[in-house]
DNA sequence: CCTTGTGAATCGTTTCACAGCC
DNA sequence: GGCTGTGAAACGATTCACAAGG
């Protein structure tokens, strides 16, 4: 299963079904739809099943899916019945606040450690994470057996750092420098750029309905 | 010009190769091919042609583009003419983080004010910004003349301040909460959800060459 | 010779529509 | 009757390839 390429766009609504089934758990729900699912996350009915069907056939017709047992094939598919283990390079603001935001833990990632250049930020603990040296990041990255990076740097550090974990062996980057980073194509990249939102709303409140 | 809907990932680049441009405008560079653009952003020289395309003729054949005057073209298809207002709801960590973050200014948007329920919160300065009783978000929308809200809200109070906030006309939101939002289609709204995005990466790093 | 601008071709994603099953 | 699963059709975005201009 899942021998050909799947689009982004697809794996990203399987992480927005995932929410909706473990509210629908929480509520007690037994069984949903497609139709159910699709309202929720703002698509259409057989976009879901579609997007279902690139992994298998989980539900019955006639009756739609059990919640609980895709929510379970949810979670394997997109690889959240382990932890995760993330590191986050810079201690700024936002580095800090990505420390201490609780989201991460709640679904599986755990913050192992944050690292800074700046000695006043070293030794600080955020959230029960210590701040370290980058000097030891190299290192870390492996004793400490980080899955995911996440780079919350100025622009110009960025792609230095890109490179830097990857030749660590990282295969997994989320970027909230505002800037594009590259990698080998062995290496998962997302980037997070706030300004870049901005501008694209901007452009949005000028153009539409223009 | 611009009379056809433009794709979302054409204005995303749009933006891209403005930060390009303004790097290239400061190192005192004149011209620029469509080659060296889609180098700095990942991209092919065709894609970036094609995207300027839709909105005019910029370039000189067998020359390339001139770095200040394309510069000029692209903030203005973007709206980056003006400054745009900006009010954040939620004084949390994730929205303190947004009111300190400096990129937002300097790409012309301007926080003008910073929301929250808790007593604890209100009056607090961020930046020169005082943290203010969501009491008065309806008016202050309007008598700061609020252009873009910044939602960094609780999951369950994300779209119910939706509602409140294009109730006031407000037509442009930038939602943190990790949950999708809707609204009607003459707003437009984009959402940044870091767990979603750390989801992404851990599907890649099962399934990628697997 | 170099590089743009663009129709045409290709590729990928979403939507349609219906057969199959509960 | 209701709802899934899925080929086929429609749509949209990217890439190709080349004519035209500097």
């Amino acid at each position: 299963m899942a021998l050909k390429h799947i689009a982004e766009s697809t794996v990203r609504r399987l992480s927005d079904y995932l929410r909706f089934l473990e509210e629908l758990e929480a509520q007690g729900q037994q069984t949903v739809s497609s139709g159910e699912l699709a309202s929720l996350g703002g698509t259409t009915s057989a976009q879901v099943r579609k997007d279902l069907s690139f992994f298998g056939s989980f539900g019955k017709r006639g009756l739609g899916y059990t919640v609980t047992a895709l929510s379970r094939s949810l979670r394997q598919i997109l690889g959240l019945e382990r932890t995760w283990k993330v590191a986050i390079i810079g201690g700024g603001k936002i580095g800090r606040a990505l420390a201490q935001y609780h989201g991460f833990r709640e679904r599986g990632f755990d913050v192992v450690a944050v690292y800074d250049i700046d000695p006043a930020r070293i030794g600080v603990s955020l959230d029960g994470v210590v701040v370290r040296d980058q000097r030891d990041l190299d290192a870390d990255l492996t004793t400490l057996a980080v899955d995911i990076v996440l780079l919350a740097v100025p622009a110009e550090a960025a792609q230095p750092l890109v490179d830097r974990v990857t030749s660590a062996g990282i295969r997994a980057i989320l970027n909230f420098a505002p800037v594009p980073v590259q990698a080998s194509s062995r290496v998962a990249i997302r980037s997070v750029n706030m300004a870049l939102e901005l501008e694209f709303l901007a452009y949005e409140l000028v153009n539409r309905d223009a």
